[in-house]
DNA sequence: TTGTACGCGTTATCAT
DNA sequence: ATGATAACGCGTACAA
């Protein structure tokens, strides 16, 4: 195997000189079309790519950008946002020759350090800033670095940080009315960690939602977003005085927990309590009941996020991103409440149901 | 904000030449030990760090390394396996002061094309091979592109690519035994796409943990992974003469749908339906009933794969990874096979019972 | 230890 | 308007 072409093999081929080279090949006025199509077939015919790292250095520019996770293996993998916006991301950046540097880490000190060596490495041009939380010290150390970044947020009100509106209140809120309209009046929350903002918006769309309605607040039990979380969420619920007769889970996998839950305490779904999730996980369609759920455009907010980041890295201004809005999807986890004025009395309290039930 | 240091300034405050600040920093031999404290001073009060792309320039190398998924948005964020796996990945390349270019593609063409790309632009000195299929083109893809690669794969097999072995059998073998244990005699599987190489393995290792007890191979349905897959597939096996009392599933998605379907049909779970899953997610443990499933070391393998990987890269030999065997998770969604000889008939067909269950 | 060529495009300066 | 020439970015490696 030989030595790769370099921008020289296909000057000499050419004729020319190796400026002549970069201008031909980035399109640049200054070089006549004949000598334009003669270098070009020159450097196809010795298979030539410019060297991505001598284009690094000399343009000190890395053509990539990073995004750093600050989340355990499981929570991330319990979670479909992340897959689809990288997928969005990558759609965008790959049409514009960057690369995407991914960094999993697990406690706060760590993702520091791995801004700051992507910085001090310049391995990167630009990052993305997701899983805000409420008040975070990255965009201060980002903007102490100097290192662009785009922050992907429900609330684009992060003045320092230009910001990606990543609005999921509309979702929660559609949730939220769904049940209104299916006659509940106690509609509870779970919600996701506290220190984290789409933790909060969400809470806050559900509280707004009831507001609309002239609905009292609810009951509220905030959560972490994960299984075990959710599940504790809902026993914490159900054993209230006034149990809600629906609870609207900030994500999923929360959703499923205390859906669990509930079954398992012989509470029915959509019967006696009405859920609902949010993400629309793959799982969500196929439970038993399938769970109604929120579903997001993930994937285009990740290609919102590159193109927002790919335009601050030019110094253009982003353009609109045009994103779909949330939807809600309906299945069998709601339904209207349980009467509340049966003829006979049909629920009882929790703790004089038996623990689990048999199906047969 | 003024220009980062270069090699050259802090060789000039230390009143030598940047040959030496080179050697200094790299800890080779030449340098005394007296003058190497002095560069190691300069460089730390000029805040001096090697320039990444400088250094990718003139050593040839990007210090980075690849990953190509040619997955759904949904298939992957679905799976626990790849935030874990490149958790495990990271940990160990950020030590090595590399970094992990992520690209997610939807084919087999663009991927293709990523792995060219990345070979290229020269902007990856190796890359992870994942999802291996049965007859898989990349691997000669990567040979013929000269770039170094580690194959992720249930059989290390594969002659032509080091591979760090990612044995999944045992797993799958131990979650079969258990069923076979507990009394079952139709244990049925339900498989992932028999175009994978891990969905084969999985088929094979059932099989085989059948064979090895006596008992005759029970019937398998090939699906693809994916939820609607896992209930199309247990719709199948419910739906034979005789169905299966047990059902191993390639993965916790298919066996959560698959328990879904089940309990839809009023089927109990594990009354007159075993079920075991693959992969221990999140939620299997907060299903009602919660799922028995197999735990795998999805970090350990990341860790070995990138040691790996780090190691060709050098020249060794990959250091013998130790890891964690997969371990059975057991659960309330197995038990016994329900009595074949009941005093009162517990058991009608499918078809005869209602179609849905209230619970209350 | 030092000096210097080298890796490879990009871009500013010049010449036609 | 075209194109050549050379400096530049920054660390590495080899000869001196």
């Amino acid at each position: 195997m030989r030595r790769r072409a370099t921008i020289s093999d296909v000057a000499r081929a050419a004729g020319v000189s190796k400026g002549a080279v970069s201008f031909a090949l980035n399109g640049r006025p200054g070089i006549a079309p004949a000598t334009r199509e003669r270098i070009l077939r020159a450097a196809s015919e010795l298979g030539w790519t410019p060297s991505h790292r001598a284009r690094a250095l000399s343009s000190s520019r890395s053509l990539a950008v990073g995004l750093v996770v600050a989340r355990t293996p499981e929570t991330l993998g319990a979670d479909p946002f992340f897959p689809a916006f990288i997928a969005g991301i990558e759609s965008v950046l790959a049409e514009h020759g960057h690369a995407l540097v991914l960094q999993v880490v697990t406690n706060e000190r760590a993702e520091h350090d791995s801004y700051r060596r992507l910085a001090a490495d310049g391995r990167v041009d630009g990052v993305f800033l997701t899983d805000l939380r409420s008040h975070d010290s990255r965009p201060s150390l980002l903007s102490g670095l100097g290192l662009p970044a785009v922050c992907v947020a429900p609330t684009p009100t992060w003045a320092s940080i230009p910001a990606v509106a990543v609005d999921d209140r509309p979702g929660i809120a559609a949730a939220t009315r769904h049940l209104i309209e299916l006659g509940h009046k106690h509609v509870a929350h779970v919600a996701g960690s506290a220190g984290l903002v789409h933790g909060v918006s969400r809470r806050e769309a559900w509280a707004g939602a009831l507001r609309s309605a002239g609905l009292p607040e609810g009951p509220c039990v905030v959560a972490d977003f994960s299984a075990a979380g959710g599940a504790a969420a809902t026993k914490e619920l159900l054993d209230r005085v006034d149990p809600p007769t629906a609870i609207v889970y900030a994500n999923d996998l929360m959703a499923i927990a205390g859906m669990s839950t509930a079954i398992g305490r012989g509470i029915g779904v959509p019967a006696d309590l009405s859920i609902t999730g949010f993400d629309d996980t793959e799982v969500a369609a196929h439970l038993q009941p399938p769970l109604t759920s929120v579903r997001t455009d993930a994937i285009g907010w990740g290609r919102a996020a590159a193109l927002c980041l790919l335009a601050l890295l030019d110094g253009r201004d982003a353009p609109d991103p045009h994103l779909s809005p949330p939807e809600l999807v309906v299945r069998a986890s709601t339904a209207p409440p349980p009467d509340p004025h049966p003829t006979t009395a049909r629920r009882r309290p929790a703790s004089m149901r038996p623990r689990t039930e048999t199906h047969r």
